[in-house]
DNA sequence: TTGTATGCGTTATCAG
DNA sequence: CTGATAACGCATACAA
């Protein structure tokens, strides 16, 4: 590989006249900037970015920790994210969270190390302390999805789940449900925590009760086996609430294999917004959640902080309901 | 951030003995060490792998392009490659191949900028002077995931799409279906191209052609307007064959609005094996493409060609047909 | 066993 | 407008 050396001598300038021209920063005669160019060309010189790097002290890159590369909510995020980055002239370099706090802490780690300007978390397992020691103590900016964080809510970009989960809830009631079970997500999951809770305050503000709580992981499969359970429990219900479109999918399938008719039958509400809902028969009843827009918001609100701006929080994103088939009035 | 140098001041020793310490390289005598991770520890040092990636020449880093973030495939072929990466130490730079020649050449040229140590890429859209080309020159080892370059073949890593598709068709033909339709991928899509023509060559080796080719372009809604199209068409046909999953959804879906039943009048088959395929309404027959697998088999192919050790090429991967409900005997 | 000196490829601060 | 030259943080050959 060609360096700024061989540029140099090629051109017959020293380091910083080749610099100047690389960056456009100060003044060069156009003759010797078309003599770097050429030689530039000729060699088919690449910068170094880990030098430049070195000596700028600035990456322009952002990381962005997933905790999972599954499912279309993940998908949308890593694109959204990846095309703001780009848009705004930096790159992102995307790591794996993992299942655990520590392997959370690892990308960060290893972020930091790799020395990219911010960092985007969305994150799963990191309790609120943790954050705010991060918050606080990492040399660069972050940015968390998915928590909030006290005292840190400009950097904290997050979805209100637990009105979304409401919303839900009472449209399910609305149609005139009242023995709903639930498909919850894994306990160590906040998000699934509000959806949760979203759904039994709902409940309980009509005097009612869930007929039934079950735990999922998100994936299809979990929903089916849950649905499962619950029909073997011999519970009497007339709709599922599930907390996530993948369990919906599982649970619908299920009952299907039981010989009951989605929404006939019994109804299902998703959650997410997936894609695929909309082709699923019956397609899917669920609520939006505008993951992309968080992408976007996330890595803006991050540059700003980069850029040393000023920044303001960021409102709550909310959910719309999204109405077609799983659901029925009873 | 602390540095070496602070390290060297609080341990009382010189940069080359922290340096030792670091990567137990050379003799360092007990006391000394300890010193210097107590050091370490009280700074919370942390290398700046730049400077050391400038140092060595080395990062570490194995780069990935992929053509898109979207689906259980691209999911699949991330988490993989990313673990099978992580077990050898080394991180995994993610980077979004996009729509076009242009970008997928931006992709390898920012990782190259970024001196990873090789690079994997999943291409749709590099034809093949073009990739011979980069194998030859690029700096850094080069593993092609999809596509077969004369001459390179240990540095290749691809699927028998062509047999899959004809084994799908035989499946087909073999329930007795002779009308076949089918909505094939992008026309930019090597393997969208191969699957077709397995499906056309086995066509015509029963004496058999097929009754109309839609094209979409990977995604359900695709799929959807494939069908409809496909169906306004008043064309006479018992099956299609689809070349994803996703695209088979959106034509079931299609069908089912439009009064007909899969696969009771309709069967339809998928390509892919998307995990939701298990859980659909009917479920996908479809075939798998190992394409973890293939990730696997792609990094470690690239850490042996680092390691400058012998690579011998690697046999196609086929896949398996897995048989399920959406399609029917005629 | 440890320290010194040099280089990795850039940027940036000076003079000129 | 241009050229030396000192950083940037680390690894490493060579001395001691």
């Amino acid at each position: 590989m060609a360096t700024i050396k061989d540029v140099c001598k090629l051109a017959g300038v020293s380091k910083a006249t080749v610099s100047r021209v690389l960056n456009n920063t100060g003044q060069v005669k156009k003759a010797t900037t078309e003599a770097v160019y050429q030689a530039m060309e000729a060699l088919d010189y690449k910068p170094n970015s880990l030098a430049r790097a070195l000596a700028t002290n600035t990456t322009n890159t952002l990381g962005l920790v997933v905790s999972a590369f599954e499912g279309a909510h993940f998908s949308s995020l890593m694109r959204r994210a990846s095309e703001t980055a780009a848009a705004a002239g930096r790159q992102l370099l995307i790591m794996n969270g993992g299942h655990s706090r520590e392997t959370e802490q690892q990308a960060i780690d290893s972020l930091v190390e790799r020395k990219v300007d911010g960092i985007i978390l969305y994150t799963r397992k990191m309790p609120e302390d943790a954050l705010k020691q991060l918050l606080r103590n990492l040399p660069i900016p972050l940015i968390v999805i998915n928590q909030q964080v006290e005292g840190f809510e400009e950097r904290c970009i997050s979805f209100n789940q637990y009105q979304a989960a409401q919303q839900a809830t009472e449209f399910l009631l609305s149609k005139g449900h009242k023995d709903i079970a639930c498909i919850t997500g894994p306990d160590s999951s906040a998000n699934s925590g509000l959806r949760l809770q979203g759904f039994k305050d709902t409940l309980a503000a009509h005097r009612l009760q869930s007929c039934g709580i079950y735990r999922g992981d998100y994936f299809s499969q979990s929903g089916y086996r849950a649905c499962n359970d619950l029909l073997a429990s011999k519970l009497s219900f007339s709709a599922i609430f599930t907390a996530n479109d993948n369990m919906a999918m599982g649970a619908i399938r299920a009952l299907h294999e039981a010989g009951l008719r989605v929404p006939h039958d019994i109804s299902v509400f998703g959650f997410d917004n997936d894609p695929a809902g909309e082709f699923t028969i019956p397609s899917l009843t669920t609520v939006m959640v505008p993951i992309e827009e968080m992408a976007r918001s996330a890595i803006e609100q991050a540059l700003r902080l980069i850029d040393g701006q000023e920044i303001s929080t960021i409102a709550l994103f909310s959910g719309n309901l999204i109405i077609r088939e799983s659901v029925d009035h009873l």
